[in-house]
DNA sequence: ATCAATGTTAAGGAATTGTAAATACCAAAA
DNA sequence: TTTTGGTATTTACAATTCCTTAACATTGAT
């Protein structure tokens, strides 16, 4: 039996795009465009997963997902959201909404298909392990972070330097550049300031995500 | 006795192209349009090599090459993943999946040729010797090498002179050149800084990679 | 066979980064 | 204004990684 998804976007040409890829790959797709049209839809369809556009007019996609998950009829779908991501940091606002993931456009059809199929797979193994979210999220707007769908509240510099290590991440980011977007072109500190920062995320975040790259930078490393 | 290879594509327009020139070759070939086609067939046929594609209905080329690699019967077979050319090889999902070499579409059916018979040349040779010569790709924004999918991490000046290197894989550069580039015009080192940096990138990336051409320099070789 | 070029190894030192603690800063509250 | 709490930066040193050197071995062209 082929897993079905529900298509959530007020762009045709994405929701198109989108449908012709999951068609593909075997899934079994519905579409909507907007939220109210969606939780109509969704009731219906029980599908197992939900790509929810984060922009959308009427009812956007964090409203949607709010009222997905307090409804009775398919509260345990999955839910991922798809958010753009802008040139310099993200802008995501919400994220408390319960998604079960965080999808940034544009859209690759190869890292989709991944996402969704450890998404999925995931669930069908959702006996045995706690739901797990999106591991580091960043809300750029609140100055907030999540990890592990736990908030976290970061001191101004501390979050701007994860904000652009979490740009790009596995992207090796200079010192000079640090400084450049950090602090600014001419605000000058010293060696040490940088390095003082990272030790502090690295207190919060845990050891394992900022990287050394000696003689170069840092980087953040997910998963 | 021919080689014998299974295609696997779900376009029937490239499973027919490939199909023509692998035979034109002498190649004894057969074909599936999809993954679990494909370990069916492959069962029976024991293919020396398999030509998956990566983008698939029903199972994809990760799914299925993991699958060929916990496989009893086949687990031995090569495997050539068929991907679309990106310029981000870290987003290629399935770098661990066990692959052993990873070709580009559009396919140049003379460079797919060349890379077949490398690869099988590489089996034949597989019974005296263990080290098995896996493609290099390197990410200059990453700081980053990838060989056989498994993420290498190089300190700076080895890493500057391997991407030197890598550049114009086969073309010689000499310890002059080297200097200019990794070192810089102004300073001067030792005789045997370059010799010593070679040394740990054959250590690292195991010989075969970096070739000495005495009285000249030292060249990259891939495949 | 000879000799210049390259390979190899280990060790020291150079450069970079990590860390704790002290100090400076800054805005809000008293 | 002064206090206060949190944040940012500097300082001084420790820890680590990396680079280079030097001494000797090996190779390959002539």
């Amino acid at each position: 039996m082929p897993e079905k998804i529900l298509i959530v976007d007020d762009e045709p040409d994405i929701v198109n795009l989108l449908d012709y890829h999951l068609t593909k790959e075997g899934y079994l797709t519905k579409t909507a465009q907007n939220g109210k049209e969606a939780l109509d839809v969704a009731k219906d369809f029980q599908p197992d997963l939900v790509l929810l556009d984060l922009m959308m007019p009427e009812m956007d996609g964090i409203e949607t997902c709010v009222e997905i998950r307090e409804s009775k009829e398919i509260k345990d779908t999955l839910v991922a959201l798809l958010t753009a991501r802008s040139e310099d940091y993200s802008q995501i606002a919400g994220l408390d909404s319960g998604a079960d993931d965080y999808i940034t456009k544009p859209i690759k059809p190869r890292v989709l298909m991944s996402r969704i199929k450890a998404l999925l797979r995931r669930k069908a193994e959702k006996n045995t392990d706690a739901a797990s979210t999106a591991e580091l999220f960043i809300d750029t707007e609140k100055y907030v972070v999540f990890q592990k769908g736990n908030e976290l509240l970061l001191p101004k510099k501390e979050f701007e330097l994860l904000a652009l290590l979490f740009s790009k991440p596995g992207k090796v980011f200079t010192r000079d550049v640090i400084l450049n977007k950090v602090w600014g072109d001419d605000i000058i500190v010293g060696d040490r300031t940088i390095d003082v920062h990272v030790r502090k995320l690295r207190e919060k975040l845990g050891d394992g995500y900022i990287k050394t790259v000696k003689g170069v930078g840092y980087k953040l490393k997910l998963n």
